[in-house]
RNA sequence: GGCCCCGUAGUGCAGCGGCCUAGCACGCUGCCCUCUCAAGGCGGUAACGCGGGUUCAAAUCCCGUCGGGGCUACCA
């Protein structure tokens, strides 16, 4: 890397990737490859009650997924690995235990039912609910007192009696007073590290320079910036506090923050429902940040090329599905042939539409079939609904029961019974034949009105009222399957 | 309750003191095109939360107010 410009996104691997973590794992990426810097991925797994495997796969194969690709991390590795936080505890307990002993934190032998009761007071009297610093100067005999009763004590951290500023990337200048900023925990009576230090720390060992995360963690901001200053007395890290922008938060239906349990927010539904890692992205990126000049549609390599930190907005952004799935509509179309082909098939698969996989002559009529569809597809999981009539084996064929009523009626039957002779005088099957001929009998000669006239055929043929134009269908299809599936209908 | 953040159409973004009778996109909607549905073309709808300042001039700066959101854990 040519600059040493440092960046991570560590997500906890709980639940599923939800889109506002992959938005701000998106502008973590963008920033690093804007400045050529480096993109760090790490997982911050000391919750063992909530962190799961399956979710910790989960953000991988997502982020590969996306394209969303890491310098250092799990997989490749890296200079300052381990990049999993559960195989980094002795690191953290080595740092508690400096910070001990330099007396930047202290042991804290209160219960949390005490602290709460203290916090329940302190409410009611207006004041900024927070740890007291009951603990801060226990004498070696109450130490003793605690001790003899069995308490085992949590590792709390001193924050200095002093107003801390920064400057946030995204916010401008902010500052918190020491009176809001209670001394907090940094490692639990049974020893586990919280994310309070264990964050700030890896931060500082992996020389990470700015950090780009949610909203939500502005508030424990002062309190790194503290940890970052004890940090430089006792040598952990370069010494150098990194520069934070804190992202707006996306927000989901209702004005209120998109959480992990809206369904909305799972990335792996975006994906069965075939949404392209491109459209996702190119939505995401505009949720918070604009390209400039109006442009919204614009690709990854595009985003970073033009990725300035400075255009991103404060503003809360709600997630709008109507947009995304218009800018994914864009993607599609943007698609060459083949390449939506391919995804075309991909999606069928990941659906089980094929009862092994599929044959060639599937993939063939994919290939044909996808310049129909191309334009009237939203979303990959729409493709089944257009394109099966093509690909079953006839004996699977069916119509839908709805079209069918309102469009194969009896009046009709003439139509059906007119287009198997047109079509049976039609020694060259293509497509504009086809049209040319159709039109001269039912339209000019039988004097129908070709939106009715045709639908009937439409629904014969293709299963559907709405469908890929008839005629390219009728082509693709080949003259036998057509002239069977109309005559199947005038049999019943 | 305390602290903090945010406030331009329904939604997202543009706007950085005069180019703003506020621009773009999605949405919604009218018309055209048309074998369905799309796509495309041409229109329409709709916003600076409110009140004070500062200034010749404010969506843009300041203050207040109201509204929304977040944090306030031995979660992250």
């Amino acid at each position: 890397m040519s600059n040493n410009i440092r960046v991570r996104f560590c997500p906890s691997p709980t639940g599923d990737p939800h889109v506002g973590m992959i938005r701000t794992a998106l502008f973590n990426w963008a920033f690093a490859r804007h400045n050529k810097g480096t993109f760090v991925f790490r997982i911050e797994d000391t919750d063992a009650a909530r962190d799961s495997e399956e979710s910790y796969n989960a953000l991988l194969d997502s982020l590969k997924w996306l394209g969303l690709n890491w310098d250092e991390g799990p997989v490749v590795g890296g200079d300052f690995g381990p990049y999993r936080q559960s195989e980094r505890l002795e690191i953290y307990a080595d740092i508690a235990k400096k910070l001990l002993e330099n007396k930047f934190a202290y042991h804290c032998y209160c219960s949390q039912e005490e602290v709460e009761e203290r916090r329940k007071a302190q409410k009611e009297k207006g004041q900024t609910p927070g740890y007291d610093g009951h603990c801060r100067n226990l004498t070696g005999e109450q130490v003793i007192n605690f001790e003899s009763k069995g308490r085992t004590p949590v590792l709390r951290f001193k924050m200095p009696d002093k107003t801390i500023t920064w400057n946030d990337l995204v916010r401008g200048e902010l500052s918190f007073d020491p009176e809001h900023i209670p001394d907090y925990v940094l490692v639990r009576a049974n020893g586990d590290p919280l994310y309070t230090l264990v964050n700030p720390s890896d931060d500082a060992l992996m020389q990470i320079t700015h950090v780009l995360r949610g909203e939500d963690l502005l508030s424990s901001t002062p309190r790194q910036i503290a940890l970052y200053e004890a940090f430089k007395q006792i040598g952990v890290g370069t010494g150098v506090t990194p520069v934070f922008g804190h992202l707006p938060y996306v927000m989901g239906e209702g004005n209120k923050k998109l959480s992990k349990r809206d369904p909305e927010s799972s990335l792996l539904m975006y994906r069965k429902e075939g949404f392209l890692p491109e459209g996702l992205l190119n939505y995401l990126a505009l949720l918070g940040w604009s390209f400039g000049d109006d442009i919204e549609f614009f690709s990854m390599q595009e985003m970073a090329d033009n990725f300035d930190i400075k255009r991103v907005s404060a503003n809360p952004a709600r997630f709008d599905i109507k947009k995304c799935t218009a800018i994914n509509a864009d993607w599609i179309r943007k698609l060459s042939t083949e390449e939506l082909a391919r995804r075309i098939t991909n999606q069928l698969i990941s659906e089980k539409f094929f009862t092994n996989s599929p044959t060639n002559i599937q993939i063939d009529m994919i290939l044909k079939a996808t310049p129909l569809v191309q334009e009237r597809l939203e979303k990959l999981s729409q493709a089944n609904g257009m394109l099966s009539f093509l690909l079953v084996e006839e004996k699977d064929f069916k119509v839908n029961h709805e079209d069918a009523e309102s469009s194969l009626t009896h009046e009709n039957l003439p139509v059906l019974e007119e287009a198997i002779k047109i079509i049976e005088s039609i020694e060259e099957f293509k497509t504009e034949k086809l049209h040319d001929e159709f039109n001269k009998v039912i339209v000019q000669q039988m004097g129908l009105k070709p939106r009715v006239a045709f639908t009937a055929i439409r629904v014969a043929v293709t299963g559907r009222k709405v469908s890929p134009p008839l005629f390219e269908s009728m082509e693709l299809l080949g003259k036998e399957k057509v002239l069977s599936r109309i005559r199947q209908q005038i049999k019943k």
